[in-house]
DNA sequence: TCTGGGGTCCTCAGACGA
DNA sequence: TCTGTCGTCTGAGGACCC
């Protein structure tokens, strides 16, 4: 479908990627705050940074950087602690907006998404037409700004999106194009300069071997034979690269990817030590994956259990049941017998709870207990009353007896500390 | 120097049944 | 009946993405 021998095919994939997505969205809630350096994300000691404007970033602040290290880089910089409800709100309009050029838009993340305007063309106009009235939209309807790129496969749209964004300067934030095409008689041009890095799949261990190589650039990678990249970096991703480096990107755009797992995890403001605290943690995560399944219509026979300990060392353990599962009281069983077998002596920094081999909600099997004991039927009445509930009070307003304290009940919302833990106190 | 949370995909090893 | 092979499943871990 995409090969090199056919690079006269018209662009018609767009990569979106909002500019500072987080950052500006509190930018329209703090309009005080333009011009100065502004991190979302990192508020407590073990946080990290989830977006960073571009004046904090000619600081040399950039997303991932641990808190503690972007603060010593610029002390003056005002840190919001993020609010991962409101901007999926804004996502989801934004997303709308895509949907309304093209029915193939395969969402990335909360900030990005791939849009395959073949079919809108004729209507629309040309890619590049289409990605300049998407910028249009955005900015007049939410106020924001985003880059595309315009390319005729997935991986070269994604790199032109990067090419068309503002860029960091001694002097300041420099204007990007907000479009950037990759003419297909021009793409080995584009690609073969570029480091090896830049493309997607390439992270520190793959870079590393491939340097051991000599690999550095793209031109070096595609002249590379795929027998020494399978031999060094694994078959499929070895091939997958050689691929991309000759231009080859089959996948598709694809708008409804199904949901491969659902997970909760948190690391702790401090370390916990004793396993009645982190049953009563393990408790209150399960209870939220629960009611997200729920939520979502889905269940899983796999239950995963993620444990980080203090000095970062980190252990998976994981068990597949006879039949699939949304219920909190099963999750909490399956994850607790599998932290049974972990000594929470060192020191544990981060737990966390996963379901996976994911299939439709509704088909759950009854296992023999629940056609003996009728108890299935008592806890699914139980737990839908607790999802109606949730629905009209809240995530926070019932929950598991083990989780009220003195504050009141705590219970887990997705991305409520989707970047460290809150600061103590 | 200090390393979040929510995911996906891949590799490898061991168990198990045909 | 025993042994070897192959495919599949499961569990653990690693790498990568935003």
């Amino acid at each position: 479908m995409t090969s090199p021998d056919a690079p006269s095919e018209a662009p018609a994939i767009l990569h979106v990627d909002m500019d500072a997505f987080f950052v500006s969205v509190e930018l329209l809630r703090h309009p005080e705050l333009r011009g100065k350096p502004v991190v979302v994300g990192g508020a407590g000691e073990r946080g990290v940074v989830a977006a960073a404007s571009y004046e904090a970033r000619s600081f040399g602040i950039h997303s991932a950087m641990p808190a503690v290290r972007a603060r010593r880089l610029c002390p003056h910089a005002v840190f919001l602690p993020g609010d991962h409800d409101h901007y999926s709100d804004v996502s989801r309009r934004v997303m709308e907006i895509f949907a309304s050029v093209t029915p193939l838009v395969e969402p990335i993340s909360l900030d990005e998404a791939f849009l395959d305007v073949s079919g809108a063309r004729r209507l629309l106009g040309p890619a590049p037409t289409i990605a300049g009235q998407i910028r249009a939209d955005i900015s007049a309807q939410e106020g924001l700004r985003c880059s595309v790129g315009v390319a005729r496969v997935k991986f070269l749209a994604k790199l032109a999106s990067q090419a068309a964004k503002p860029r960091v300067s001694e002097q300041g934030p420099v204007e990007g194009d907000g479009v950037f095409v990759i003419d297909p008689t021009r793409e080995v041009d584009f690609l073969h300069p570029l480091p090896v890095e830049a493309l997607w799949g390439v992270g520190p261990a793959t870079l590393t071997r491939l340097q051991r190589l000599g690999i550095h650039t793209v031109a070096q990678l595609a002249e590379t034979p795929v027998a020494t990249l399978e031999a060094s970096l694994g078959s499929a991703h070895g091939r997958h690269l050689h691929d991309l480096a000759n231009l080859r990107d089959a996948r598709s755009v694809e708008p409804d990817r199904a949901l491969k797992s659902v997970g909760h995890e948190e690391t702790f403001l401090r370390d916990h030590h004793r396993m009645e605290t982190l049953e009563t943690e393990l408790l209150r995560m399960a209870d939220a994956v629960a009611s997200r399944l729920r939520t979502g219509g889905l269940a899983g026979r796999t239950i995963s259990l993620k444990v980080r300990f203090g000095d970062f060392r980190t252990i998976t353990r994981s068990i597949t049941l006879a039949a699939p599962t949304d219920s909190a009281m099963e999750i909490t069983a399956a994850a607790r017998d599998l932290l049974a077998g972990v000594d929470p002596s060192p020191g544990v920094r981060l737990l966390g709870v996963s379901v996976s081999t994911l299939g439709d909600g509704a088909v759950r099997q009854l296992s023999f207990d629940d056609l003996e004991g009728g108890s299935a039927e008592g806890q699914r009445d139980a737990q839908d009353a607790i999802d109606a509930v949730r629905a009209r009070f809240g995530p926070g307003s019932v929950g598991p007896a083990r989780l009220v304290g003195p504050g009141g009940l705590r219970v887990t919302r997705r991305g409520e500390q989707q970047w460290g833990p809150p600061a103590p106190g």
